[in-house]
DNA sequence: GTGAAAGCGCTAACAC
DNA sequence: GTGTTAGCGCTTTCAC
């Protein structure tokens, strides 16, 4: 370990630490011969400056901090989507010098505030990144804003706080996909409904009855089925759904996962996808392409969401402008073999 | 954001900041009524230590930082593993009172050495968890241990460099695995190789030729593929050997994505597993349950690796132990669908 | 047991 | 343009 410190540079440049620390930082006013001696200087003796020093005297971590409620706790297949909030994040941290710090955490513990709050004012990052469905719990918002440090909130479903948030177009892009599904013919569209405390997951039902009202289909209140999310609640309201006398000739899932389960119970129950229903999630997982047939989706940009979210972050530690408002990030329907024209 | 400091405390207790610090740092030598009067100020205040001045002062960041190659690179299946090395890591932090820091890299960068080196300067994590296949990477070995930061390396199949490392019984599960196929009454059991720079991935092929050894079958050239991890090179690996004129009865694959390869590959050539063909994989991915049928895997501990990792690199830093040596955490074989017993 | 003083290595504010 | 002087809020050392 190099225990060159910025002393060490300013003495052999023969400039003052200020100086050094100017060029270190890119600040405006050094002369170019000097800059050259220090950056000179700093190859030299291979200085790096120490960020704890760094921290201390400037008030900025260089840190992001994404927050996101535990995966353990559930299937694993979230695994894919805390992934590319991870990617779209380090993302923009890489391209502005930051690190990032992750911290899964249990919103159903009961101290879940303190321990957010105790590591804020601990490690102080310069802003935080709150995933989905942490950023629609007011007190989980609330505790994180009182502490003062930037917060962007990703699909939050709906504004109920005054941060800044980055969301897509999840309801226009259900209305999209159901008008999809209806220009294949299909009349009995029917919507799996996803976990109720998700309310970005919410917005993809209300798209799904704009769907169908744009397309001139009747909404029929036996065409929905309420899952949590998950493979398993899949199999159960595909079951549910596909039992019916005048079964639907195609079911829209709020999710991947669930969508997964539905063309398992299909298979099961000898339906050909998509000869005789199609099938389409919301997401775009991995399982997506894995599933067999592949799954038609809506491509969800968790990756450029969380870019988005970090880029406006560091804007506002550096003065530019104030993390309020909010953004959109458009998602796109991506058709795979799941779905195709309904039959007869 | 509170800006209360030891200072507020130490006043407020009537003590000096000395003892508020012992107190904070539950070092020993001060009386009980002393602790009570200022874990009194600190609750009352609400004072949170600032982790940027202690770090400057200690010398220690609190800090751990977790270096993987970056999954963006390749197929998403490997957002499993990422995940569950995350979830050991973060385990072991939280215990500790540590963060975590994610730091992916693309270790085909030329200047990815210098990136570590500088992230690692910089940020001054008290510790560095090293992810295959970059454990085993000399020069990313030796760029980080030239910091002086300690390194636990997971997975690096051979012991080349002097810090601590952590691994599991590869070659020996392997083996068993292979054992387990045979007491089935498979006798030409194949084995896909994977990517030929992950090392720990080699030993399983070592195990597989242990394995036919202790069951007394010949080992045949024709009965084994070189993959690359994906699951693509699975399909083809697949091909190669269900083509020949007397194929194997049971494949075993260097990891879960080739396995789930092979699978797709049986399922399109129209033969049935596990009644003609048993599959088997390793690592134990959710992929694996996802794929029907589920797969027989050897269930890899990643995430048990990844805590004792950080635990050793927690108590070298509180000087119990320096971190050398290694430490094997032993994995076990997960039977599911994919296998049977041999045809006629 | 407890406290006073001296930094840790930087940046901020202001002087020159 | 560049340097000087103070801190940032802790821990360390060592005295009491």
């Amino acid at each position: 370990m190099t225990k060159v410190t910025i002393d060490d540079v300013a003495r052999l440049a023969g400039v003052s630490i200020k100086t050094v620390s100017r060029v270190v930082n890119q600040e405006p006013n050094v002369r170019r011969e000097t800059r050259d001696k220090v950056e000179k200087a700093i190859a030299e003796l291979h200085y790096t400056p120490n960020k704890a020093a760094r921290n201390l005297a400037s008030h900025h971590s260089h840190l992001i901090g994404l927050i996101y409620d535990d995966p353990s706790a559930y299937e694993v297949p979230s695994a894919g989507y805390v992934i590319r909030m991870q990617q779209g994040t380090l993302r923009a941290c890489r391209r502005s010098n930051y690190e990032l710090l992750i911290h899964p955490c249990r919103f159903r513990n009961k101290d879940v505030c303190d321990e957010l709050t105790a590591l804020i004012e601990q490690v102080r990052p310069d802003g935080i990144v709150l995933a989905a469905p942490l950023s629609n719990m007011p007190r989980i918002v609330d505790a994180i804003a009182a502490t003062g440090t930037p917060v962007v909130r990703l699909s939050p479903g709906t504004d109920n706080g005054g941060q800044y948030w980055v969301s897509t177009n999840d309801r226009e892009i259900s209305a999209e996909m159901t008008r999809y599904l209806a220009s294949l013919g299909h009349k009995r569209i029917a919507f799996i409904k996803g976990h109720p405390k998700h309310k970005a997951v919410g917005n993809r039902y209300l798209g799904y009855l704009d769907g169908l009202k744009q397309s001139g289909i009747e909404f029929s209140e036996d065409l929905v089925a309420s899952g949590d999310n998950s493979i398993g609640s899949g199999e159960t309201c595909a079951l549910q759904l596909l039992r019916q006398r005048r079964r639907p000739t195609a079911i829209f899932a709020a999710n991947d996962d669930m969508a997964a389960g539905v063309i398992r119970i299909a298979d099961r129950l000898g339906i050909y996808v998509p000869g005789q229903l199609s099938v389409a999630g919301c997401d775009d997982i991995s399982l997506a392409r894995q599933v067999y047939p592949a799954l038609t989706t809506i491509n969800q940009p968790l990756s450029a969401m969380a870019e988005r979210a970090v880029l406006t972050l560091i804007d506002s530690v550096r003065g530019k402008q104030p993390a309020v408002g909010h953004q959109i990030v458009p998602a796109k329907i991506q058709i795979r073999d799941s779905t195709g024209p309904a039959p007869d």
